[in-house]
RNA sequence: GCGGGUAUGGCGGAAUUGGCAGACGCGCUAGAUUCAGGUUCUAGUGGGGGCAACUUCGUGGAGGUUCAAGUCCUCUUACCCGCACCA
């Protein structure tokens, strides 16, 4: 059979496509498989390589669970709205509507190309109105329950991209879309209150199947606490300093507080403090950090002491000076710590710096020259003295706390709430409505979708409000509640909304009584394996977990976890080694390969080039053996002559499907295909096969390269679609030959290798073992001190 | 600083979990086919030694356990990823 790929693979494409023969039934009485890839941002550059990987590797077990006979839900879609295609669009004067259709399309032929498996019927589009229509009635809901609240606060502010960003969006003090600086920047927020929710996304975890390492990342990034809420009195005032320490056993060796530059507290005691303004210039001076270098200058402790007001220890009733300083943030905890130099190295190194006592309260260091932070023995503190155990002293003071009524036990997240609002244009409007007599007013859910006006100019301006407010027709409306004037909130969402929940609409993408039908999503969910990047684990995964467990608290979806299952891709490098980037120019367009190559070669080599989970570097050359692979089985259609099996073939055929299978199932693709490759190498080496067994192997090399195998599986008069035909089975006994080969070894240097029966035992695989003559000649004149027989692996004879 | 991971030929990577290290592929060498380039085919391919059968060394480094270690233990080095003044 000639292999012209170009041909086939159209042909194929074209004839699966008229069949539908990857659409989803709902309801079906099939056991059902929802397999789930991160949907892609469509991009102006078109996808690349990566993008392939991502899909790949569920197209192969979604293709494989179809011949296994489950009814399989593979969809896709498009996360259309954000930032980049509204830059593009600013800059060239493009509508973004049309310049995310334009990619749309791109996407979708690059896609269609690669002969993915996707239920193209079920294709949703975040920036669709019959979408984010139910975008916002999620908002609306969670409005509702109380999850979404404003507040005026210093948030991440990216200003080259003029918005606001949440914490998951800033992550390493620069900005998720275009890598500047953030600044922190006085605004009024929009908040999703996801922090509500940070127990049950944390301990949602031991119920799903999660990779390990995106498990923790996520444990991580919750970042849970226990410890104490300790209430310290302000000396001469009725009010408490309230601090959150993990270490309440060390209360009698606070020596000083410390208190965020921005701690309310300041202004409202601001007439008794004699230093105001060393403090107010310390304050002015914090405040033009940016949060980066804030956190990056760890090492050298700067701050100010507050004159005139001291806290009252709880319990020795001591009176303890207070200090402002920026390592103490606002954002977690209560804005206020306990220092305790002794244990703890940044209060040591601020006591030392500024001369205050250090209190041993644990023994085992040198805390004059170092803050201790292991166990000990409890010293100077009254009635922990003596303890060793942590635990013990902990629970102990928390007690002791509770009874004096001066503090309890308590829990802390690193998560904060998830800063919601952009002031951009080409997101999902925020359904709110501000009226001066009402306040916040939701927008009735019968009048969703609110609709994103279409406008001329949609770039933000320059004080950092969104483009919609230059509109009044949009802005001006009535209020709701009490049919007065009132202005609509002009900032959208957040790329992230639209994602949060897009695997939901798949199951019922045109719904428009509900965001999906509650019985069809009692049949597909919960999602039964996803696949995406590791870069989403402390973003879109944890925002979907929150929204579907919102949803699933409200009734809306079966399941208290949206993924049953998640693994991820590594990256793919460019040739040299280096990160894909447009700006290094070693993007590989996967139109390019598919023209050269193929679409199967393209398939068969991102999946053979490594590990699935690791990164690797691009090789074309590599590539041409994955196509000189196919090529080969494409030669074996003239080959392949008679029925039945093949005697020598039967064990390499049993041992291969039984590889494959198996290796599908843990992602290890590169060693399936390799296991085909040598499957393949047998063939030649007999030099026969049967039409059979042609038909099993191109059954097994379908997942991975469909449109060839439909080809050969044609040629060979196979019934209906290869993508459909039965997975093949093995047999376990057949997988191994009825004579094995054993190693051999002498003190534990290989002698030689010796076939034996399966299964022989101790004494017969000595003596077979013995007989071998480089065997016979190591072991000649000495004596046998030792035998080890492992059956059907290795025989070792200790010899003096 | 904390947490996680990786290290195997010239390259990408295998190794049924303690049992023949280097599967499979790339590349390379020699030969065949071809006017030539490409393709295809055959043989070889971890290092050292030997005409050879064979021998010896070999999984970042140093020790250890074991009949047997890439795999387990102790120490150590380098790189990658995530979080980072989290109280």
């Amino acid at each position: 059979m000639r292999y012209d790929f170009a041909a086939i693979e159209k042909k194929w494409q074209e004839k699966w496509d008229k069949a539908r023969i990857f659409h989803a039934e709902d309801h079906d009485t099939r056991k059902k498989f929802y397999g789930l890839v991160e949907f892609p941002y469509p991009s102006g550059a078109g996808m690349h390589v990566g993008h392939i990987k991502a899909y790949s590797g569920l197209e192969v077990v979604s293709r494989k669970r179809r011949m296994e006979g489950y009814n399989v839900l593979f969809p896709i879609g498009f996360d259309a709205y954000g930032l980049p295609t509204e830059n593009y669009a600013i800059k060239t004067g493009i509508h973004p509507r049309q310049v995310t259709d334009t990619n749309i399309a791109k996407f979708t032929q690059q896609l269609r190309r690669v002969g993915f498996s996707f239920d193209w019927e079920r294709v949703v589009d975040t920036t669709e109105e019959g979408y984010y229509r139910w975008t916002q009635w999620i908002f609306l809901k969670m409005f509702e329950k109380g999850l979404v609240f404003r507040d005026t606060a210093l948030v991440n502010y990216c200003p080259s991209c003029k918005v606001v960003l949440s914490n998951e969006d800033s992550q390493g003090g620069k900005c998720d879309i275009c890598k500047s600086d953030i600044v922190q920047k006085s605004k009024d927020v929009w908040y999703l209150r996801i922090t509500a929710y940070a127990d049950k996304l944390l301990k949602g975890l031991d119920d799903v199947d999660y990779l390990p390492n995106v498990k923790m990342q996520q444990v991580n990034w919750i970042g849970k606490s226990t410890g104490a809420f300790v209430n310290f009195s302000l000396a001469g005032t009725t009010e408490k300093l309230r601090i959150y320490t993990t270490r309440p056993d060390t209360l009698f060796g606070v020596t000083f507080m410390v208190m965020a530059p921005e701690h309310p507290v300041l202004d409202r005691y601001r007439d008794r403090i004699q230093n105001a303004a060393a403090l107010d210039e310390y304050r002015e001076a914090c405040a033009k950090k940016t949060e980066f270098e804030r956190t990056q200058m760890n090492k050298d402790k700067t701050g100010v002491k507050i004159e005139g007001l001291c806290a009252v220890h709880p319990i020795t009733g001591k009176e303890i000076p207070i200090y402002i300083s920026d390592y103490v943030m606002m954002g977690y905890g209560t804005g206020a710590i306990m220092a305790v130099p002794a244990h703890d190295e940044r209060d040591f190194a601020f006591a030392k710096k500024f001369g205050i006592d250090i209190i041993e309260v644990i023994k085992g260091g040198n805390v004059e020259e170092q803050a201790y932070t292991g166990d000990g023995e409890m010293i100077n503190s009254d009635f922990l003295n003596g303890l060793t155990d942590k635990k013990t002293s902990i629970t102990t003071m928390i007690k002791k706390l509770e009874e004096l009524g001066v503090g309890e036990a308590g829990v802390q997240y690193k998560m904060k709430d998830w800063a919601f609002n952009r002031q951009r244009y080409w997101g999902e409007p925020i359904p709110i409505v501000h009226c001066e007599k009402c306040g916040m007013v939701a927008v009735p859910y019968e009048e969703l979708p609110l609709r994103l006006p279409a406008v001329e100019n949609f770039a933000p301006g320059e004080g950092g409000e969104s483009p919609l407010a230059k509109i009044e027709s949009f802005v001006n409306c009535k209020c709701p509640k009490c049919g007065g004037d009132a202005k609509r909130e002009t900032d959208t969402m957040p790329q992230w909304a639209g994602s949060s929940w897009y695997f939901l609409r798949y199951i019922d993408p045109l719904n428009a009584e509900c965001l999906a039908d509650y019985e069809k999503l009692k049949y597909w969910l919960p999602v039964d394996w996803y696949n995406g990047g590791m870069e989403h684990v402390t973003r879109h995964l944890i925002y979907s977990r929150f929204w579907h467990k919102f949803l699933y608290d409200i009734g809306v979806v079966p399941t208290a976890e949206p993924y049953a299952k998640r693994t991820a891709q590594g990256l793919i490098l460019g040739p040299d080694g280096q990160k894909m980037s447009k700006s290094r120019g070693n993007v590989v367009d996967p139109n390019d390969v598919v023209d050269t190559f193929g679409a199967d070669t393209l398939r068969v080599y991102i999946l053979f080039m490594g590990d699935y989970a690791s990164a690797a570097p691009w090789s074309e050359s590599s590539m041409r053996g994955c196509k000189r692979f196919l090529d080969r089985v494409a030669q074996l259609a003239e080959r392949a002559t008679g029925t039945g099996v093949t005697k020598e073939l039967e064990t390499p055929f049993h041992r291969t499907i039984k590889k494959v299978s198996s290796d599908i199932e843990e992602m290890k693709f590169n060693t399936a295909i390799a296991a085909m490759m040598t499957l393949l190498n047998e063939i030649d080496e007999v030099g026969h096969l049967t039409v059979t067994e042609l038909g099993t192997l191109v059954r097994l090399l379908s997942p991975f390269a469909p449109h060839l195998c439909e080809e050969v599986w044609e040629s060979i008069g196979g019934e209906g679609f290869c993508s459909l035909a039965a997975w093949p089975e093995f047999d376990e006994a057949k997988t191994v030959l009825s004579t094995v080969e054993v190693a051999v070894q002498v003190c534990g240097k290989l002698k030689g290798v010796v076939a034996m029966p399966k299964g022989a035992d101790k004494d017969t695989a000595l003596s077979i073992a013995k007989a071998d003559e480089r065997v016979a000649a190591a072991i000649a004149g000495k004596t046998v001190v030792k035998e080890i027989v492992v059956p059907d692996k290795i025989v070792n004879l200790v010899v003096r």
